[in-house]
DNA sequence: CGTATTTTATATGTATACAATCCGTATACA
DNA sequence: TGTATACGGATTGTATACATATAAAATACG
């Protein structure tokens, strides 16, 4: 296994939640678990931390990076502004050549929904909206959203639920999405694809708050009972 | 010197252009000048290279991150969106500590125009909007924001001329649009806030354009003369 | 018995030696 | 003479040993 091969599953298993929120890595066990000494090893958590994947304290160690209240808030307010500027700039400046890439990741995407297995469908999605971050091409945002989309995954999958039936008409729904976004960046209209966007966020964020409080009416019902 | 101050050291002369963009930075010839050794130094320069100060290219390392037609045409598309957002989220969360603090950097900048020692100039200027920065206190847009305001300071370097006896009024300017934003962050009056920031970032954004094409009248005097 | 200090273990930070890679140059061959 | 290939110098990447800092446990003292 290669550094950049160590560095994607590393930044996999933060994204699954294998590795949870706040949980240390160390950097011998991982040394060891990876077969490579501490001194790359240690490059590699540095670049997770910048990435924002990863945290680092000054003599401390490395920890998953956290998912705090004022996380999730700072999360939901600054997400929709990101995503509509990274979706306009995707379908002003995406190149063929990345068209075809998310074409191909589309398909993967499509392909794990539909054999219902939920770490390729993050993995996937997870790829869809990081070329849309290639597409648009611009240093000063990428940082922002890249960070946007790692936490997006984990938030998403602290609250899916497998068996909910309403998760895979949702899901379906976000596929429909992604496949209208591709027409709309390959004929370069960027308010198509903002709209579209707005959506997917919409669509995103009514999922996350169905889940956080998934039965308001048990109360309402109960005060009129009495 | 420790390692912060080492970091601190090379960023300031990546600001100042002591460092010019594209400057390869050699390993053996840093870590022998800063009296470290080779692994020490790397992190310096990865991190550097986190926070768009340096390109790092495999196997054939780092260099000052350049500043090419089209990263300068990103900078003027991303900067007003993203800085509008942080000022905003600095006046709805400034902190009192913070607020001395900016003032602080705010009198080191006075005292830096008034003798006219550009090189203070930058650095304080600097430091007051990173200052906003962390007022700001989020860790999604913070990245994208750093990675401004250190091609800002760059940007501005470049067109800087200091006998131009229009350059020390806009510093003024500039200082009077700092002191003004003092207030509105200390009220929590972010819409005050963020249309400074708006004119601020116009009064940044003609003088760089004013430098760039210094005199446009000559063509249009000699056109009309034939 | 509770608190403060010392000790000790463990993990991170740094230095240095060695390995792999890249670039420029020289030489061989068409 | 132009191109291809092989060599040599220099720089980056990795492994390992040692130094330092932190946290927890043990002990001493009030």
């Amino acid at each position: 296994m290669n550094k950049q091969a160590i560095y994607d599953d590393l930044k996999k298993r933060i994204l699954t939640l294998a590795l949870e929120p706040g949980a240390a890595l160390d950097e011998a066990s991982l040394s060891a678990y990876y077969e490579i000494s501490r001194t790359p090893l240690r490059e590699i958590l540095r670049g997770l931390a910048a990435e924002g994947c990863v945290e680092v304290i000054n003599n401390r160690g490395a920890y998953v990076s956290s998912m705090s209240h004022k996380v999730m808030r700072d999360f939901f307010v600054t997400a929709p502004m990101i995503y509509s500027a990274i979706g306009r700039l995707a379908a002003e400046n995406a190149k063929p050549a990345q068209i075809a890439e998310i074409r191909a990741a589309q398909e993967k995407f499509r392909a794990a929904i539909d054999s219902g297995r939920s770490e390729d469908m993050v993995y996937w999605n997870q790829c869809f909206h990081a070329i849309m971050g290639e597409m648009a091409d611009n240093p000063y945002l990428k940082p922002s959203y890249d960070r946007l989309l790692i936490d997006h995954a984990r938030i998403s999958q602290t609250f899916y639920r497998p068996r909910d039936p309403n998760m895979a008409e949702r899901m379906y729904h976000a596929l429909r999405h992604h496949d209208e976004m591709i027409v709309a960046i390959e004929a370069g209209d960027s308010p198509a694809v903002v709209e579209l966007i707005v959506e997917h966020w919409e669509l995103s964020r009514d999922l996350i708050e169905y889940f956080v409080k998934p039965d308001p009416l048990a109360f309402e019902m109960a005060a009129s009972d009495s």
